[in-house]
RNA sequence: GCCGGCAUAGCUCAGUUGGUAGAGCAGCUGAUUUGUAAUCAGAAGGUCCCGAGUUCGAUUCUUGGUGUCGGCACCA
């Protein structure tokens, strides 16, 4: 006898082993037809599995999340099914569910074109209308292996290869089309509706350079049309926030091919680089930072001295000259430790903070250059803090409360936090490490964050914590991070007198809030869609006429404006007020003054925002009142 | 760096089955002096990314670069 209970707490007896299906079909058989796969104890099987035993039992259909990612794991299968009737020579690897949807990786002689995608697409609709059973089939690993060599399939025979011998794999067959996967699926290929292909690209196997490069055919999945709608709706929406659209918009900011992965910064894009860069001066220095400035170009023995030559020569930019060799600074760590050690410290000095708007190059990969977010100019709000191991947890612990803060003030509310451990190639004892991650995840836990653990993506000389932030189409990008080091003092010679007159060596924390300014500001016009508050946008008020008349007066209300330290500007053309109305509404300008006649009769200005609100007549002082305290709230517009 | 796409006026984009190109907006000139998201008219604007090849002739075809976009790899 089964006894299966259910999620409603109600319980079902069995005299005989049954299925998750026969479950389901006890139950209703709207919810048989609906059945995608069963939660059999907490874990996911399929449809057709049979239930060992008193268990607890959920019923997968399309309204679970899991019911949505079965969907979408199944998808994977049937594109590779399709690829396979289309193009046999075709190769499959691997085929995982992703955010949104799906990819597959295949190997074949040629690239896949826009036009196969079309085709592939075609085919994967016609297999769902064969609705074929997905069934699932445990083998033993050896005649895996066998069966995937004699279909020319090396790359899954590989994959099973490298799983731990003597374990049984499992094949999933829907027709001819059979595949490795630990599964689950979807009982038939009915029930897959909702799926588009997106793209082609090339991804290497396994993720590693060296190896071969495969095609990648991502797709997307739902339980329904509307959803899939909604998304690629979210896409092209998603598209108008892109920064570099934006920027040209804006005109913030532009790059050229002479100077690759680099930028032109425009008055309004620098003006918003000065709120930012202003903002962020006032809060190091309340919180015990100075900032220095160190030299953009160091010799390359310094660089061999810190290690950074020896990993990372390659994306170093260098000068010879008066047959010197180099290098152009693509950190400021170096250059602090040489400040830091000028003059003897005494324990008692500790920990001093040292900040550095740090401009950096770096000769990234042309392949990874992207806007403004990847570029190989750059701007670190770098800082680096010199203090005893004992300090180390408050520092990193106050460090988190004020990335908190800032973060907040930017508007962002989703922050991704990850703990980057050892990683293969790196300086330091394995004390000094075990010691640095253990200080490291005790800061995140006592700031109670919900982190990830990235194990061996640590920087070579420490490890590090990462804060990521999202951008217009869900890409992860790291901006904030803090990086504990107990090597690189040692190497450049730093230390400190201690209490009992030894000479001792810092540790040195590696920290930035904003990470790069570039991308920091990519990611900011992001998530403002260009729409800025009002603190920081590069302009935050135009001063319009309605004809001739009112041009002295509309001077008038600008300089007032602007001598009160708010950033106006004057749009005196012989345009309709509605002409104008749109063109700043257009180009996100915050607030719009309109004078007529009238105004300058009762010297007041009619004041109303980006988004058309308006907000009355009211005298200049007033204005400038309600701006000044909109500027210190740092409140959104609208 | 790797795989694939793209590159035409300041911007957004048409176009040429090989005969050196066109629109809208912006800019310029003129008219209009306007009350809350586009006033009208005129003139002007191009190394069709760069180099080589094929051809009587290349913006178009081939090829080599550069930049850029989407991924992959990388990211101190």
């Amino acid at each position: 006898m089964t006894v299966i209970r259910l999620p409603d707490g109600s319980e079902r007896t069995f005299d005989q082993p049954v299925t998750v299906l026969d479950v389901a079909s006890s139950v209703g058989s709207g919810l048989a037809r609906a059945a995608l796969a069963g939660k059999v104890n907490g874990r996911l099987v399929d449809v057709s599995s049979h239930i060992e035993g008193d268990s607890e039992l959920a019923i997968i259909t399309e309204k679970d999340a899991d019911g949505l990612e079965i969907i979408r794991h199944s998808c994977a299968h049937l594109l590779a099914h399709a690829v396979k009737e289309l193009f046999p020579e075709a190769q499959v690897t691997i085929g995982p569910v992703i955010e949104d949807g799906f990819y597959y990786d295949f190997a074949y002689k040629r690239p896949f074109t826009p036009e196969d995608l079309t085709a592939i697409e075609k085919r994967m609709l016609e297999i769902t209308k064969r609705n074929l059973i997905i069934e699932r089939r445990v083998w033993e690993r050896s005649d895996a292996i066998g069966f995937f060599k004699d279909q020319g399939e090396h790359y899954k025979a590989q994959i099973i290869e490298s799983i731990p011998g003597g374990e049984d794999v499992s094949l999933y067959s829907q027709g001819d089309f059979t595949d490795l996967c630990r599964g689950p699926h979807v009982p038939t290929t009915s029930k897959l509706k909702v799926f588009k292909l997106m793209k082609v690209a090339g991804a290497y196997w396994r993720g590693n350079s060296n190896n071969e490069m495969l095609q990648r055919i991502y797709g997307t999945a739902w339980t329904n049309k509307n959803d899939q709608k909604a998304y690629l709706t979210r896409l092209e929406e998603a598209e108008k926030r892109d920064h570099r659209k934006l920027g040209k918009l804006l005109d913030l900011f532009h790059t050229q091919e002479a100077a690759p992965g680099m930028v032109f910064w425009h008055p309004k894009g620098w003006a918003l680089w000065q709120q930012i860069e202003q903002y962020m001066r006032d809060i190091l220095s309340f919180n015990g930072y100075q900032e220095i400035r160190t030299p953009q170009v160091l010799d390359k023995e310094l660089w061999e001295r810190s290690g950074h030559w020896e990993n990372f020569r390659e994306n170093m930019f260098t000068t010879n000259t008066d047959e010197r060799c180099f290098a152009i600074k693509p950190m400021n760590c170096p250059g602090h430790v040489q400040v830091y050690s000028q003059g003897l410290k005494s324990y008692r000095d500790l920990p001093i903070r040292l900040a550095e708007f740090g401009s950096c190059h770096r000769n990234e990969a042309s392949g990874a250059l992207h806007g403004i977010m990847r570029v190989r100019a750059f701007t670190q709000d770098d800082a680096h803090i010199f203090c005893t191991e004992d300090q180390v947890q408050t520092e990193v612990v106050q460090f988190i409360d004020l990335l908190k803060i800032v973060y907040a003030d930017f508007g962002f509310k989703e922050i991704l936090v990850k703990l980057s451990t050892r990683p293969q190639k790196r300086v330091g004892s394995e004390l000094q490490w075990d010691k640095a991650e253990a200080a490291l995840e005790a800061a995140l836990n006592q700031k109670k964050l919900d982190w990830e653990l990235q194990p061996g993506e640590g920087a070579f000389y420490g490890p590090k914590i990462e804060f990521s932030l999202k951008d217009c189409i869900g890409r992860v990008w790291q901006c904030g991070t803090l990086q504990l080091d107990f090597s690189m003092p040692e190497r450049l010679g730093a230390e400190y007198v201690a209490e009992d007159n030894t000479r001792q060596i810092p540790v040195m924390l590696h920290r930035a809030v904003l990470g790069s300014m570039e991308r920091f500001i990519g990611i900011l016009i992001e998530n403002y869609a260009g729409a800025f508050p009002l603190w920081l946008s590069p302009d935050q008020i135009v001063v319009l006429n309605i004809s001739r008349g009112q041009v002295d007066y509309a001077r008038e209300v600008a300089d007032k404006l602007n001598h009160n330290g708010i950033r106006a500007c004057l749009d005196l053309r012989n345009e309709k007020i509605t002409y104008k109305i749109r063109e700043h509404s257009l180009q996100k300008l915050p607030y719009q003054i309109i004078v007529g006649d009238e105004e300058v009769r009762t010297k007041m200005v009619a004041v109303r925002n980006r988004a058309g609100v308006d907000l009355g007549q009211m005298t200049v002082h007033a204005l400038i009142d309600r701006l000044k305290a909109e500027v210190l709230s740092r409140a959104e517009i609208n």
